[in-house]
DNA sequence: CCTACCGATCGGTAGG
DNA sequence: CCTACCGATCGGTAGG
């Protein structure tokens, strides 16, 4: 993505080269390192000064690229949301190709996908954008998240019709808005005690959550 | 402890009366109004400031109460969890009194008692601690997050048995640690986005967790 | 528990 | 994007 040339300041920041220069993905870089800050130590631990040495920068950078520190986490979370919602249509597509069988008539195969991708959102590798999301929301404004509850609504939509065909068929009892509103609890703290390193595998973790939510067909 | 004879000074901080006066409770009022406080701006972006007038006091006296910010965190999140665990224990010996059969016999009806109280200490009246306790871990040290760990080991133990109970009777369809993890995650998410004044009740949501995780009788 | 205060840090900016 | 800087705020303390 870039190359380092070696040239005469002899310390202190990192080398620009042609190929960083004028790049516009200096941003990326930036929210990308603040994704990761802000959900180790959270948003208001976390300074702008932490934030510009993450990519390199001298501390008062980071205000050329976004006019305040708020903007950089809306931009976190805007990035992870859009992010997820592409990943999880991905996810979908797959699966509607992979059977032959119509879409609907296997509502628990497809929430197996909606549960194993939540999970990858959430704990795979590079997965700092959602958590911050989800944990940092008091920190923006009301309209940044009225914004991103539309996105929200989007991710969550492909749920609806198949915990509804859940529920219809039997195998979901609980009202089918409370049923999502729990089981995304239950995914979404995984993000407090996961650990990649131990315990379970993802895979494992996804499957526990399916049998435990859906019970089998009558 | 000191008393505050009436003086001159004609405005500003609330007066003290007899009743307040010599009182070691001011300790508690700090911890209580911290905790609100914390939970509704969180750790990082509630002052010392903030927490002294809340308790009618001088921005410098909190710490005549607390060695620092992080004791009085501490304070609160160990407060929660005696009172909660405290709760508990009355809840249950209060079903064990209601039932005339053995404990054990009625494992979903014990579950159906652990959910309803986990979710009125996370979300009745005056349930700031927990939410505090479950959300800003991240601030205390290591050593205190230990001795919270014992506490919720304490807390968690009466589930263990009642989970694998359901486990062995075929009502619940996944490993019993992933699902009691996965069944506190769901319970815990809701300080998120349950509101008292819209949507179900506090009895509606613990019916629907215990119809989502519980499979009927086979 | 109040008064008065300190050193450190922070978000943000002007000017180049 | 860096340099140099500002005003504000913050946790904490001494001394009473």
């Amino acid at each position: 993505m870039d190359q380092h040339v070696a040239h005469k300041r002899p310390r202190g920041r990192p080398r620009k080269t042609v190929a960083d220069r004028d790049d516009g993905n200096r941003r990326q870089q930036l929210i990308a390192g603040a994704a990761r800050l802000f959900r180790r130590k959270g948003f208001d631990a976390t300074s702008t000064r932490d934030i510009a040495a993450e990519a390199g920068m001298q501390s008062g950078s980071p205000f050329y690229h976004f006019k305040s520190k708020g903007a950089l986490l809306y931009a976190v979370m805007e990035a992870g949301m859009r992010a997820a919602i592409e990943r999880q249509g991905t996810a979908l597509k797959a699966a509607a190709l992979q059977k032959s069988e119509q879409i609907g008539q296997d509502p628990r195969g497809l929430l197996a996908v909606l549960i194993q991708n939540h999970f990858d959102v959430l704990l795979g590798p590079g997965s700092d954008f959602i958590p911050v999301m989800l944990y940092e929301s008091r920190a923006i404004t009301a309209r940044q998240r009225a914004t991103l509850a539309t996105l929200q609504g989007e991710y969550e939509a492909p749920w609806v019709p198949v915990l509804q065909a859940l529920h219809d068929a039997g195998q979901l009892r609980a009202d089918v808005k409370l049923a999502r509103l729990l089981i995304f609890g239950a995914l979404n703290w995984s993000v407090q005690w996961f650990d990649r390193r131990k315990g379970a595998t993802v895979d494992e973790l996804a499957a526990a959550a399916l049998a435990l939510f859906v019970q089998e067909k009558p």
